[in-house]
DNA sequence: GTCCGTTTGTGAATGAGAACTCAAGCACTA
DNA sequence: TAGTGCTTGAGTTCTCATTCACAAACGGAC
């Protein structure tokens, strides 16, 4: 294994082999091939092993990988050994939606802190935690958090953010428009934009009105 | 302009170029040139116009591009001219939050039902819809329905696709994990998956474990 | 009507990522 | 110890996407 630059669509796939492999591991697999792993993932044999194959040799040829052996070094890979508290902006209803969805646990990621413009919102007790002030966002320097989830609308998505550099955030999980963001920012950002998926989805429609050329 | 297969990574940008000229046409801007939209969007200048030449010669050399008339155009090209009808697949937490989410509308797109598992929510209305028994959703041939959005728990995933299906459905905004389902569908699925984004976050982290080559 | 600054549309060049292929390596058998 | 059947790891090729660069086209000034 030679050094390489690590594609980003590499990084993209490896939750997807540690959630493929938890799964096997769980059903009592030891041993998985990649062409197998393939089938289960909708990934094609050569391309997992190839993204494998950047971060080292885990695989013994005539047998495959181990499933313990290769979660394990993919949650090393992936920084989720140890647990990371994550902050949630924006309690409105996707943000609400987030905070209860339990996915998110089984990697080591908690939110410990949440944070809401409406006043009507502030001071509220929700799973044990309580909402404060966008204003005290300054406040995550001190506990230690690194990474956000920001759930607000797109008008105040940019100066949040900025406060979020401010208070030593990270890592963002996005959910407003990418463009609402300074593009020159350091922070790693990775933007789900719901309504542009939605949005695009009637163009693969067959019925569809070309336009004059 | 002659003839070209559409790019996919072309076809997902095309809602963000409609989004960033519906703005600047609200905000009584009558031309933008590429390089304009350019700094808006964080896409570069001649991505933007390769992009649209694909489609056609919307722009007028020294002008720039109509922001009324290539919004226009783009709509058209999205299929996003008639309305189209939504149904909803899934009542929990981020069921809920994307019905109140109100983005899809200035799209021309509207849920008009939704379909649940749970027999203490079937029945039940909201927002002047009434849940109905996912057994049901062979019922959305009859009313022309043709886009879903899947927000169910990764079990159900595979065979609640394939009832869709069955039921005409064309295309599904899906958020369970994408190896859910059926691989050789020919309606086209967009997948949004939360917890994989969310778990490749720390990743980017810098203090970072290396693992052992 | 002509010149000038600006902006488009597009072929060509570059870059990135996916797929193919196969030599090398391991388990198992005898 | 030698042979057989799989499977990995990685160099090569191929496809797709982005960026560059420039001729052609337009508006406006004079």
């Amino acid at each position: 294994m030679k050094f390489h630059r690590i594609p980003d669509e590499t990084v993209r796939r490896l939750p997807i082999y540690l959630r493929g492999l938890l799964l096997l591991a769980e059903q009592g697999r030891e041993h998985v091939s990649s062409h197998e792993l393939a089938d289960i993932l909708h990934i094609k044999g050569p391309q997992i092993r190839k993204d494998l194959s950047y971060f080292g040799e885990f695989g013994t040829p005539g047998v495959g990988y181990g499933t313990k052996e290769l979660s394990d070094c993919l949650r090393d890979i992936l920084n989720l050994n140890c647990p990371h508290k994550v902050a949630l902006v924006g309690y409105g209803n996707l943000g609400a939606a987030i905070l209860r969805y339990s996915g998110f646990r089984s990697y080591g990621l908690k939110i410990t802190a949440i944070f809401e413009n409406n006043p009507r919102k502030i001071g509220r007790i929700v799973q044990n935690i309580r909402i404060q002030d966008v204003k005290e966002i300054s406040s995550l320097k001190r506990k230690k958090i690194e990474l956000a989830i920001l759930a607000i609308p797109a008008e105040s998505a940019r100066e949040v953010t900025e406060r979020l550099e401010q208070a030593g955030i990270l890592g963002i999980l996005n959910f407003a428009p990418s463009y609402c963001i300074d593009a020159r920012s350091k922070v790693k950002i990775i933007t789900i934009d719901i309504g542009m998926d939605l949005a695009r989805l009637p163009y693969y429609l067959p019925i569809k009105a070309e336009i004059a050329g």
